[in-house]
RNA sequence: UGGGCCGUAGCCAAGCGGUUAAGGCAUCGGGUUUUGAUCCCGACAUGCGUAGGUUCGAUCCCUACCGGCCCAGCCA
């Protein structure tokens, strides 16, 4: 990203910080996803955040696992995770996994032990649910919270060595069962779990949980400001509590943020996966998904989503981005760097019925006119060209200003032809227009003045593709069931016609069909199926003079 | 109804006791342009959830109210 990174409040906060020397001037961040689901754009604003904080402020941020829960975690998640960080153009300073951590968290939670912070219950998970208590009432005691520190200690080295099943005890934290913070009534802070780990496989069979594992490993790794979403505000008591009961020389403050929530979208791996499962995308990185492969696949930069990550603040109000907003980064960075080409996505056959047949000529026009060191490219037309659809009416409406019949258009880079004929089957349905060429608006000063400007893609000399097009997800701006879905999200054009000078040989080459709006190649593309995806529309204004019903 | 947060334009978001209340997106006007694109110019909150209070002065401090979000996993 070549902006400057805005600032927040919680740059506002490093900087008060690096003013009172708090943490002796370093800024150490991390991003720390639980490797349990593909990351999405919500992911990508964390991302954005904790390395653009510690770069900025000549810190470091890490990458951390938080597994600690084997159930729901496993290799691929790791790797498509590291894949899409760097895909976005950050390095972590060092790599960490919270199962590094197991050993050290095991002797801190004995010495909670030892100190009478923790003890050990085998009240089942029911009974500790209903000791809870709710949000108006107090919880109540466990039968085990005086347990003597001693035969604690004991029991938990015993479910450390596999001597128990799943669920007959847990260690918890003693701290206050009347708290007005539920999170403080005697949290769980490890359970039995016998299942393997994909990083331990089978060298435990206790994991402890989130709160205790988080902000120990964020003392480990000498983080100074841990930045979360604001769902663990209610946590940073616990936090506190931790951090302040194992008597770590380092003490990371953490910070929460809003977490992102983009209109016309889903935005949590538990219901993106469900997306997936139920087939209403075609995976993880269907170019639909705000996933981040999903994005990739689709034709986004990484420089957009920073950009985009940029221009929307960070701040603790939970709010829900425009899909405009996002549009608009990857149009503005597209409309700097992507070659012109013309592309006909839903073709009419347009014969012009005074060129000659058997010609071809080549015509010169620019790769992309707001870069001089683009290049030209050359374009071939002849008598039978492609015209797009909506590109002519037979009956065209007020304001309208492409081909009708009797009607003048100029083609682009081209010449200006006159519709003469609508050609019709049996049903009515357009076959073919025949148009006559004038040759002297070859040279734009001569000829008529007209007002249209039409694409088109010459027949004898194209590219037959398929192209998806895309809609949002979902209809509704706040979506809640994945069965919301939008049924028509996804429209392929199968029979689109491109120009020739499109390189079929380069996956990331970004064009814009001109008037349409850009597009790249599709991963899945072969040479028997070409296909390319939209990325976006050109802004349309016609479609708002045409939506008024002027 | 316990606790923790949040409330500045249609959507984001600066602002930190004295400012003409930044900026972006959207929208609306106008200009350039034979991409209805881009680009350029202009408009767009006597107002900061509401009501009181403190102050010479309050978006900013206090109080109350209203509205929204989060918390009762052996998930993270």
């Amino acid at each position: 990203m070549n902006k400057p990174t805005n600032k927040n409040f919680i740059t506002n906060i490093v900087d008060n910080d690096n003013n009172t020397n708090k943490f002796g001037g370093r800024v150490n961040t991390r991003f720390p996803p639980e490797p349990n689901g593909y990351l999405h754009i919500g992911h990508a604003k964390s991302i954005f955040l904790n390395f653009e904080i510690a770069k900025t402020y000549g810190g470091k941020c890490n990458l951390r696992f938080d597994d600690t829960n084997p159930e729901k975690e496993n290799i691929e998640y790791i790797d498509s995770i590291k894949n899409d960080i760097e895909w976005l153009g950050y390095k972590w300073d060092s790599i960490h996994y919270a199962s590094d951590y197991f050993e050290q968290l095991y002797t801190y939670a004995q010495k909670l032990i030892e100190n009478n912070y923790a003890y050990v219950d085998s009240s089942s998970s029911e009974i500790i649910k209903e000791e809870r208590g709710t949000l108006t009432e107090p919880g109540i005691k466990s039968k085990d919270r005086e347990r003597p520190s001693d035969e604690s200690l004991k029991i938990f080295e015993q479910m450390k060595q596999g001597k128990f099943n799943d669920g007959e005890y847990v260690l918890r934290l003693k701290i206050d069962m009347s708290s007005p913070n539920i999170n403080m009534r005697d949290p769980v802070i490890y359970r039995i779990k016998k299942v393997e780990h994909h990083r331990t496989k089978n060298d435990w069979c206790i994991y402890p949980m989130y709160d205790f594992t988080h902000c120990i490993s964020d003392a480990i790794e000498n983080i100074t400001h841990s930045l979360c979403t604001l769902e663990f505000e209610d946590h940073r008591d616990l936090y506190e509590w931790v951090i302040e009961k194992i008597n770590h020389e380092n003490q990371p403050q953490q910070i929460e943020f809003a977490r992102l929530a983009l209109e016309h979208n889903l935005m949590s791996k538990r219901k993106l996966s469900e997306l997936v499962e139920k087939n209403y995308v075609e995976s993880w990185d269907d170019p639909r998904m705000p996933t981040l492969s999903g994005m990739k696949r689709r034709g986004y930069t990484p420089n957009a989503i920073k950009d985009f990550c940029n221009r929307i603040g960070i701040t603790k109000k939970n709010s829900a981005i425009e899909m405009g907003v996002l549009e608009n980064t990857i149009r503005e960075e597209l409309n700097l760097t992507a070659k012109r080409v013309m592309g006909v996505l839903d073709p009419i056959k347009v014969t012009l019925v005074n060129y000659p047949k058997d010609e071809t000529e080549t015509i010169k026009a620019t790769y992309n006119p707001n870069d001089i060191n683009s290049g030209e490219r050359s374009i071939s037309i002849s008598r039978n060209i492609f015209i797009d659809k909506n590109d002519f009416m037979e009956f065209p409406e007020k304001k309208y200003f492409r081909l009708a019949p009797g009607k003048e258009v100029r083609l682009r880079h081209a010449f200006n032809i006159t519709c003469e004929k609508i050609i019709k089957d049996n049903s009515g349905e357009i076959l073919e227009l025949e148009c006559t060429y004038d040759p002297i608006s070859r040279d734009m000063s001569k000829g008529n003045k007209v007002k249209g400007m039409i694409h088109w893609v010459d027949a004898n000399n194209c590219i037959d593709a398929q192209i998806n097009v895309y809609d949002r997800l979902f209809s509704d701006s706040d979506p809640t069931s994945v069965d919301d879905i939008n049924e028509n999200s996804l429209m392929v054009k199968k029979s689109s016609k491109l120009e020739k000078n499109i390189d079929l040989n380069n996956n990331d080459e970004r064009y814009q069909f001109e008037r349409v709006g850009y597009f790249i190649k599709d991963s899945k593309s072969s040479n028997e199926k070409i296909s390319y995806n939209k990325i976006v529309s050109l802004k349309d204004s016609w479609k708002k003079i045409n939506k008024k019903g002027i």
